[in-house]
Formats: structure tokens, C-alpha cells, sequence
RNA sequence: GGGUCUCUAGCUCAAUUGGCAGAGCAGCGGGCUUUUAACCCGAAGGUUGUGGGUUCGAUUCCCACGGGACCCA
């Protein structure tokens, strides 16, 4: 911005700011306010009253003033609350000289509180007829242009207040994300599951493939890293009894910023124990038709353009047939890694040499679950690429874990978690080697994991589910960034965050 | 990391082949007794992201840098 635009912008402040010293040399603004009415309910109290009705009913409501028109002798304003927007209707005739010269100088965005009758103009307009105002702090800066309201998307972002004020979208999405995250917490308490929170400081992050921030603790003098997952503190619980418990919260992982991934973000896991990875099947299709119920009012809606349902049953397939389905050709373990790398670089992926057979295949359908569309679960990975997931009952090659795919992405990744700890070091092991060759992302072991374990964890299903991705299906959104009220962004040059 | 596009008034957007940078909203002044983005009249608001270059002349063409968006890896 050059210093002119910001004089410029200046100018628009000072008009405002006199107006606010004038109230400061007054006596400054009230502390609280006594609202009786949200605009909500008075629409819904006096939906259906007559246009050009005066009632008795005597009102006090708050909000910002994001309209205004002056039109001679009478007044309207639109003044809106967390409810929603109910008009101001201010007449000179029964108002009196001195309201209407107050009203008419209030600018746009400022809060404001008013009293008197309730009303509705010719039109039907239901409104307030103000009988006392009260301003109850200015907004010293211009709002964004009233009709297409703040549309650059870094702007939206940055200054998230700007954008829940001027765009309703905003809002709705806003909301809608309580509204899932309220959901799946009753869905999983109802199901008996406790909520925990662990630790998100840790020396050494574990549960995931990704790579951590990393921070310090001066008064101890370690470094510590931020948690990538909550798996193995959650499973650690289960072998402390707690057997259903399940923790909604704040992932962090460094990497990069794209439309599908955010530095920090939602994730809610749950264990269960007794339980297998069929049975978090049947779980995940309660829980999922469940919240697309409570967060839209129905199970099917549209994404992007295209219908979807989380109306279950969903399609199972295995990952195996569904890479078959993909490369239309029958591909298994047996295939050679040599084929299957061939196939993987037709399709455009990029084969790594000394890939294995499981690692191909995982590729492979990394590649095919973008074509997916309607909620799938994928099932039976391999087990090189799930180093916490249970072995399959009926091929040790493979590991009871499926992952629910939708319109392309993973919104779930669950399994028969691996209670055997000495087959957990292995997979650690196997790991750690990956690590030492070069894989920066590779499992680090976890020692006292693997001592918990053999105190016995019972058989248990787990499931992970991303939350921010899961509210932009329920919300229409293409990008992360919408549904996360203040994503990651470069800091603003010169300013502070 | 690579490619494409983009940056003009507080906000939303124009600007012909390179020829005086315009509008709407907001703000300011005036009019209007039923508006819904009210409307009408008037005045004001700009170092066109930053820095270089080409040119008589650059918002426009070229280069670099910075911010952002999208696609690819």
C-alpha cells in the first residue's frame, strides 16, 4: 500500500474518529447493554404480521449497522446481530428532531443498540420503531463495499472479522463447522467414548508419517516436538482401561500449504476396545450420515457440482481391487514389483527403485481413489505401509485397515489396531531402517509405546477422521482455507500477527 | 521447485493500437414520508504492488523483485 492510498483511507477514519472523540469527551461508551430481543427471534415471533402494523410490543436489540437510507424524513437501517438482521425505522415525526440527527450520523459498522415499538413498514419490512438509541462503539474504519462485500481471498483470510461481517458465506460456514464438530463430539459421547486430551509438546512426535515443528522448553533446556497424531497416547489410555475414548484436537505438521492441507489442523481419533476394523466400518457410516444430517439436513448434498450421499450402506472394496479396477488389469501381492512399477509410471506416478510390492500397490492406489467418487471404503493395505495397523486375520502381507475415500480424498483412516508388541517393534524397526536411508518421515520407535503394549492393549478398532476436510464436503468448499477461521498464512509485510 | 494468471481509489471493477486513469459502492454537501444494494443532483478522492528499462509519451511493452491465485511435481 503507498502512502498516499493510506492517506487517503486516513481521510475516511478522521470523519469517523471526530465523531468518536466527540462521544469519548461525553463520557465515553456504555460497558454493557441490555438487549432484550435477537433479530432472529422477533422474525420468528412476528413472522406473518401485516405490512403497516403497529404493535405495543416494546423491544431493545444490538448489533452492527450495516445499512442505511435516508429518504427525507424517514430513516431504515439494517442493523445486524449474531441472529441475524432486523430493520431500525426511524420517523421524524415520532422520533423527534434529535434522534433522527443522531441516527442520521452513524456510519456503517457501527454497534448500536435501539429501543421501541415493533413494527412493519408498506412493504411488510419488519422493523423496530426507535424510540432511543444508543451507539455503543464506532467502527473507525470503512467496511468493505456493502454489496460484493471483501472478495479477495488472502484479504478474507487475513482479517477473517471482515469477512464474517460482510459475507454471509462466511458465516454459514463458520457455523456449519460447529455444527460438526458438536455432532461428532455427542456421536462418539453417546457411544459411550470418553474425551481426552493429551499431550501436544512431546519430545518425540509419533503415530504418523509426517514431519514435525519443532520447539523448545528453556526451563528444562529440551528441544520438544509438536504432536503429528494423538494414536499412540490414546491407545496408551486404552491400556489404562479407558476403552472407549476418542480426542478431538489440533494436528500439527510441517509441510507444505495447499487447498487440502493446512500446518495445523482438526483431527478427532477414537479407540474402542473389543472392537475391529468391520466394526469401525460400521461405525464410521453411523457416525458420517449422522453429521452431514445435523450440519446440512440431509444425508445427500452436492459438492462442487456433483451430487454425493452419506446415506450407507457405502461400497467396500479392497485396495487390491480397486488398483485392479484402476490399471484394468488383475493385479495381487503376487504380481512382480517390476509390473507393477510399470504400471504406476503409465499412469503417471513416479516408482521409486527397490520399491516393494505393498509399497507399489499403495502407490498405486493413491493414484486410483481420485477417481473415487461416492463414499468407499478401501480396504486391506499393505503392511509395510501401516506400521500400526493390525496384521490381516487371513494374509500377514496385508493389514486390517481401510481408509474412506470421497469425491477423491481420504476423510478417514482406520484399522484393527496392532496389539502385539513385539510385532510393533518390528514394524519400528523396519521403519527406523527406512529412516536411516534417507526417509525423513519414516516412524521413529517409541520405546515406551511398545512397554505399554506389553502390558497388554486389548484387540481394539481406531479410526481417525479429518475434521476440516469433512467440513469442506459438508460445506461446499474447495479449499481448507474457508473452513478454518485463521489459516496459515506468510505474515503481512510490516505487520504484526 | 516448474508453469500460467493477477496486483488500478477504503471496497468491487473498467480503461480501445502505447496517447490527459474512469465508474459503482462507501465517505462529504444537497433533495426526497415507506426504503430493502433506495433513488436523484453536486463536489471530492490516484506516485496504477516496488524498482529499473524501451519510448516523444507506459496502467498498457520488456526485465528484476515482492504479494496473491490456480495448475503441475
Amino acid at each position: 500500500m503507498s502512502e498516499s492510498a493510506e492517506k487517503t483511507e486516513e481521510q475516511l477514519i478522521a470523519a469517523r474518529r471526530a465523531k468518536h472523540t466527540e462521544v469519548m469527551d461525553a463520557g465515553g461508551y456504555p460497558y454493557r447493554f441490555e438487549r432484550t430481543h435477537l433479530a432472529g427471534d422477533l422474525r420468528d415471533r412476528f413472522r406473518g404480521l401485516d405490512p403497516q402494523s403497529e404493535t405495543d410490543e416494546k423491544v431493545t436489540v444490538a448489533g452492527r449497522l450495516m445499512l442505511h437510507r435516508s429518504f427525507g424524513k424517514l430513516q431504515f437501517g439494517t442493523l445486524r446481530d449474531q441472529s441475524g438482521t432486523i430493520q431500525l425505522f426511524v420517523d421524524v415525526a415520532t422520533a423527534g428532531d434529535d434522534l433522527a440527527e443522531e441516527f442520521s450520523k452513524l456510519d456503517l459498522g457501527d454497534w448500536v443498540g435501539a429501543t421501541g415499538t415493533i413494527m412493519t413498514t408498506k412493504r411488510g419490512e419488519l422493523s423496530v420503531r426507535v424510540s432511543e438509541l444508543a451507539l455503543l462503539q464506532k467502527s473507525l474504519r470503512p467496511l468493505p463495499d456493502k454489496w460484493h462485500g471483501l472478495s479477495d481471498v488472502e484479504q478474507r483470510s487475513r482479517r477473517r472479522y471482515l469477512d464474517l461481517m460482510v459475507n454471509d458465506e462466511a458465516r454459514e460456514v463458520a457455523l456449519t463447522r460447529a455444527r460438526v464438530v458438536s455432532e461428532l463430539r455427542r456421536q462418539f459421547e453417546d457411544r459411550g467414548f470418553i474425551e481426552v486430551e493429551t499431550p501436544i509438546l512431546i519430545s518425540e512426535a509419533t503415530g504418523a508419517l509426517a514431519k514435525p515443528f519443532l520447539t523448545h522448553h528453556n526451563a528444562l533446556d529440551i528441544d520438544l516436538q509438536m504432536r503429528i497424531a494423538t494414536e499412540l497416547h490414546l491407545k496408551r489410555l486404552v491400556v489404562g482401561g479407558i476403552e472407549r475414548v476418542f480426542e478431538m484436537g489440533r494436528i500439527f505438521r510441517n509441510e507444505g500449504i495447499d487447498s487440502t492441507h493446512n500446518p495445523e489442523f482438526t483431527m478427532l481419533e477414537a479407540y474402542q476396545a473389543f472392537a475391529d476394523y468391520g466394526d469401525i466400518i460400521e461405525l464410521i457410516e453411523e457416525v458420517f450420515s449422522a453429521v452431514a444430517v445435523a450440519a446440512t439436513g440431509d444425508a445427500t448434498l452436492s459438492y462442487q457440482g456433483r451430487e454425493l450421499t452419506f446415506e450407507p450402506p457405502y461400497e467396500r472394496i479392497t485396495l487390491i481391487d480397486l488398483v485392479s479396477r484402476f490399471v484394468d488389469e488383475e493385479v495381487s501381492l503376487d504380481t512382480s514389483a517390476n509390473r507393477l512399477a510399470e504400471l504406476l509410471r503409465e499412469r503417471g506416478g513416479e516408482a521409486e527403485g527397490g520399491a516393494t510390492v505393498g509399497r507399489l500397490l499403495f502407490d498405486l492406489y493413491e493414484l486410483a481413489h481420485r477417481q473415487v467418487w461416492e463414499p468407499t471404503f478401501v480396504t486391506d493395505f499393505p503392511r509395510e505401509v501401516s506400521p500400526l495397523s493390525r496384521s490381516h486375520r487371513s494374509e500377514p502381507r496385508l493389514t486390517e485397515r481401510f481408509e474412506l475415500v470421497i469425491a477423491g480424498s481420504e476423510y478417514c483412516n482406520a484399522f484393527s489396531e496392532l496389539n502385539d508388541a513385539d510385532d510393533q517393534r518390528s514394524r519400528f524397526e523396519a521403519q527406523a531402517a527406512a529412516r536411516r536411508a534417507g526417509d525423513d518421515e519414516a516412524h521413529v520407535i517409541d520405546e515406551d509405546y511398545i512397554r505399554a503394549l506389553e502390558y497388554g492393549l486389548p484387540p481394539t478398532g481406531g479410526l481417525g477422521i479429518g475434521v476440516d476436510r469433512l467440513v469442506m464436503l459438508l460445506t461446499d468448499q474447495p479449499h481448507i482455507r474457508e473452513v478454518i477461521l485463521f489459516p496459515t498464512l506468510r505474515p503481512e509485510q510490516g505487520g504484526s500477527e
